[in-house]
DNA sequence: GCCGTTTTCGGCCCGACTGTTTTCAGTCG
C-alpha cells in the first residue's frame, strides 16, 4: 500500500466516528482512499456507484436513494461508450438514470480522483466490504457482517482470509450464518477468483447452439409442451451472458420437469431448484435458467422472461400508473385484485394500450413511449434483404488479408438459394508491399475480366453481380489501392485493419479522408471491434455520420459474429442522424452468408426500417446508388 | 436520488429461492 495518498478519514475523525455512529464503533481499522480507487472504466464506476448504494443500505438510508444509485450503476454498466469519454464530452448530464446529483459527484471523481460526498458516505465502512459484494451470494449486509466479525481489513489477502475462516468453521458460528452458507461462501469465492479476469460472454451463434442442445433435451420429455429460449438470446443482444428458457407444463408436472432439467447430462452443477424455476451450470461455466408455467400464462411469462430488466421495470411503472400490477403470471387490476392471464404476448401489450414491441428493442429506452403513441418503426426483416455486398471469394488477387474458401460461382449459387437478387464480391485489396502499382492494376483488370465472363455466361442470370473490393484505410487515411485500379470496380468498402490506437481526432480525420475517395460506398466494420478480444476505436461519430449522410455512404453493419459492427447503439444514433446502412456478412465461405440474420438483428436493435437499409432496397434503386 | 402527456411533488417493479429462522432477511434476476 505504498501508493496510498490520502486517508479516507483522519485519526481524529475516526475517533469521532466511533462515538457518533453506534453500529460502526466496533470497526477498528484504517481505510485509505487512493485517487481513482474504483478506476474510471464503466465496470469500475458501476462498482463505485453500487458501493455507494451498499454504504447507504448499511447506514439505513432511504431505500429509494439506494435504488437510485443501484439504477445508476446498472445504467453505467450497460453504457455502450466509456463513461469517461462521455464525461470528457460534457454529456454526463444527458445519461438517463443519472441525475444532477450523481453527475456532479462523478464529475468531481473524474476531475480529482475522489468525490468528497462519496468519501463521506464511505466513512466507517472498510473498503473490503465493497470488494466482498462482488462475490455471488454476498450482498452488503453479509459482507459487512463478515468483515466486521472476522476483521477482514486487508484488501490484499481478503479472499484468502475469508477462505481460511470458512475452512476453520468460524463463519458458521456467526449469527445469521450456518454450515450451509459457509460452504456456499467458500464455493462462491473459488468461483469469483476463477472468473475474475474472464470478461467472456458468448457470441450469439455460440449461445444459440448451446441453447438448442438443451432445448432438444427438454423436448424429449413428453410433459413439456413447448419450450423457448428467452432473455438476451431472444432480444438478440450482441453477446450473451446466460441462457434463459421457459417451458409450458401442466401444473401437476412442474416438479417432474424441474427434476428432469436438473438432471441434464452436461450440467456440472445445480445452482438452485425450486417449484417453478431452476438454474444449472453447464460446461464451460454457462448458467442456464428454466422457468415452468401453465399454458394460459405463457404470454406473460414470455414477456417477463424476455426482459430486459430495464424494459420490464419501465413497463411495470407505466402499468402501475394505469392501475395494474404486472408479473410473470399476468396483469393484476389493483382495484379488485383480478388477474388477467395471457397466452400470447401481443394480447399482453394490447391490454396495456401498447402496440407489440419486438424483443430486439426491449431495452428500456423509448420503446414504451413509442408503443403508446403507436409510432414504433416497422423494423427491417431478414426476408426483406435482397443481397450481400461484402463477400470474400477464393479468387487469388494476392490480398493483404485472408482469402475466402469458395469460388465466385459457388457463392452465386448460394446467394441464389437464399433468394437474393444481387451479390457484391468484396475481396481484400492486393497486398501493397508484395505487388507494384502496375501489378495491382493488372490484377484488378484481370479479375474484372474473369467476373465479366461469369456474368456474360448467363449461368447466374437471376442474380446481379457487383464487382467490389474491401480496401484497407492506411494510417494516413489514403486507400491501399492505386487510382488507376478504381475503374475496374463498381464500388469500394473502405475498412480500417491496422493502427487502431490513433487519437479520436486523428482516427476521424483518417476515416473521413478515406471516405472522400470516389466509388467508396460503404464504411466497413466502422469501430473495428472484436467481441471479447478488442475494443472498438472511438471516432467523432457526429462528424462521420454527417459526412456519410452527405455523400450517401452506407455504414456497414457487419454480421460476423465477433464483430456485429456497427454496434447496435451506434446504429440507433446514426439512424436518427439520417444515415443509410449496408448489412453485410463479411463471408469468407458460402455458409457464412447465413450470418445475415445477426446483422439484421443489430439493425433491428438500432430501430432501422427497410428504407434505411441499402440491401433491402429495390435492385434498380441499389444500382442507381452504386453509380451515383 | 430520479423523474414527469394525469406529478416540479410524490411517487418509486415483482416474485422466487435459500438458509436460518420459527416468520423472515438477504440476494438475485
Amino acid at each position: 500500500m505504498s501508493d496510498v495518498v490520502a486517508p479516507l478519514f483522519s485519526k481524529a475523525e475516526e475517533k469521532k466516528e466511533k462515538t457518533t455512529k453506534a453500529s460502526f464503533t466496533k470497526v477498528a481499522h484504517k481505510i485509505y482512499f487512493k485517487p481513482y480507487l474504483f478506476g474510471t472504466s464503466n465496470k469500475g464506476v458501476s462498482h463505485l456507484l453500487r458501493s455507494v448504494a451498499a454504504a447507504y443500505l448499511l447506514k439505513g438510508e432511504n431505500k429509494f436513494k439506494i435504488i437510485a444509485y443501484e439504477n445508476a450503476a446498472d445504467v453505467v454498466e450497460h453504457l455502450s461508450r466509456e463513461i469517461k469519454d462521455i464525461w470528457e464530452d460534457g454529456k454526463l448530464y444527458e445519461i438517463q438514470g443519472i441525475g444532477a446529483s450523481i453527475a456532479s459527484h462523478l464529475d468531481e471523481y473524474f476531475k480529482k480522483g475522489y468525490s468528497t460526498h462519496f468519501v463521506t458516505i464511505f466513512k466507517g465502512i472498510p473498503f473490503t466490504v465493497f470488494e466482498l459484494t462482488k462475490v455471488r451470494s454476498i450482498g452488503p449486509k453479509k459482507a459487512f457482517k463478515l468483515v466486521d466479525n472476522l476483521k477482514l481489513y486487508n484488501p490484499e489477502s481478503l479472499f484468502e482470509d475469508l477462505k481460511t475462516a470458512c475452512l476453520e468453521g468460524r463463519v458458521a458460528l456467526l449469527p445469521g450464518f450456518g454450515k450451509k452458507s459457509e460452504k456456499e461462501i467458500l464455493n462462491a469465492i473459488e468461483h469469483y477468483l476463477q472468473a475474475k479476469d474472464k470478461i467472456y460472454r458468448m457470441t450469439l451463434p455460440y449461445a444459440y447452439r448451446l441453447a438448442e442442445e438443451i432445448i432438444e433435451y427438454l423436448r424429449k420429455n413428453p410433459k413439456i409442451k413447448r419450450v423457448e429460449a428467452l432473455g438476451s438470446l431472444r432480444r438478440m443482444a450482441p453477446t450473451i451472458g446466460d441462457i434463459d428458457l421457459a417451458a409450458v407444463v401442466e401444473k401437476d408436472d412442474f416438479q417432474a420437469v424441474i427434476d428432469y432439467f436438473t438432471k441434464y447430462p452436461k450440467a456440472v452443477k445445480v445452482e438452485n431448484a425450486g417449484v417453478t424455476k431452476a438454474s444449472i451450470i453447464v460446461h464451460p461455466d454457462v448458467r442456464v435458467d428454466l422457468r415452468v408455467i401453465e399454458e394460459e400464462s405463457f404470454g406473460s411469462m414470455l414477456q417477463y422472461f424476455t426482459g430486459s430488466k430495464a424494459h420490464n421495470i419501465k413497463l411495470r411503472e407505466y402499468a402501475l400508473k394505469k392501475g395494474y400490477s404486472l408479473s410473470e403470471y399476468g396483469i393484476k387490476r389493483l382495484e379488485d385484485e383480478k388477474l388477467f392471464k395471457f397466452s400470447n404476448e401481443e394480447e399482453f401489450y394490447k391490454f396495456l394500450g401498447l402496440s407489440y414491441i419486438p424483443p430486439e428493442i426491449r431495452e428500456g429506452e423509448e420503446e414504451i413511449d413509442l408503443a403508446l403513441r403507436k409510432s414504433l418503426p416497422k423494423l427491417v426483416k431478414l426476408s426483406e434483404i435482397k443481397g450481400d455486398f461484402h463477400v470474400h471469394s477464393s479468387y487469388d488477387l494476392k490480398p493483404s488479408h485472408d482469402l475466402g474458401t469458395h469460388s465466385y460461382e459457388e457463392l452465386c449459387k448460394e446467394a441464389m438459394s437464399l433468394g437474393y437478387s444481387f451479390i457484391g464480391f468484396s475481396d481484400h485489396n492486393p497486398n501493397m508491399s508484395n505487388n507494384s502499382r502496375e501489378e495491382i492494376v493488372t490484377i484488378l483488370k484481370e479479375r474484372k475480366t474473369y467476373i465479366d465472363k461469369i456474368i456474360s455466361s448467363k449461368k447466374f442470370e437471376r442474380i446481379k453481380i457487383f464487382i467490389g473490393l474491401e480496401v484497407d484505410i492506411l494510417p494516413d487515411g489514403s486507400l491501399a489501392l492505386p487510382d488507376e485500379a478504381f475503374e475496374y470496380l463498381d464500388f469500394v468498402i473502405a475498412s480500417v485493419h491496422s493502427s487502431f490506437n490513433l487519437s479520436i481526432s486523428a482516427m476521424t480525420k483518417r476515416v473521413l479522408k478515406a471516405l472522400s475517395y470516389p466509388k467508396v460506398k460503404i464504411l466497413g466494420h466502422p469501430t473495428g471491434r472484436l467481441l471479447n478480444k478488442r475494443e472498438g476505436f472511438e471516432l467523432d461519430w457526429e462528424k462521420v455520420f454527417e459526412f456519410a449522410k452527405k455523400k450517401s455512404i452506407a455504414l456497414e453493419i457487419n454480421s460476423w459474429p465477433e464483430r456485429l459492427d456497427l454496434p447496435d447503439t451506434l446504429v440507433k444514433e446514426a439512424g436518427k442522424y439520417g444515415c443509410i446502412f449496408a448489412i453485410n456478412t463479411d463471408a469468407h465461405a458460402k455458409e457464412h452468408l447465413a450470418n445475415m440474420r445477426f446483422g439484421v438483428a443489430m439493425a433491428r436493435r438500432g430501430y432501422l426500417t427497410k428504407e434505411q437499409v441499402v440491401n433491402a432496397w429495390d435492385l434498380d434503386k441499389i444500382e442507381r446508388w452504386i453509380r451515383s
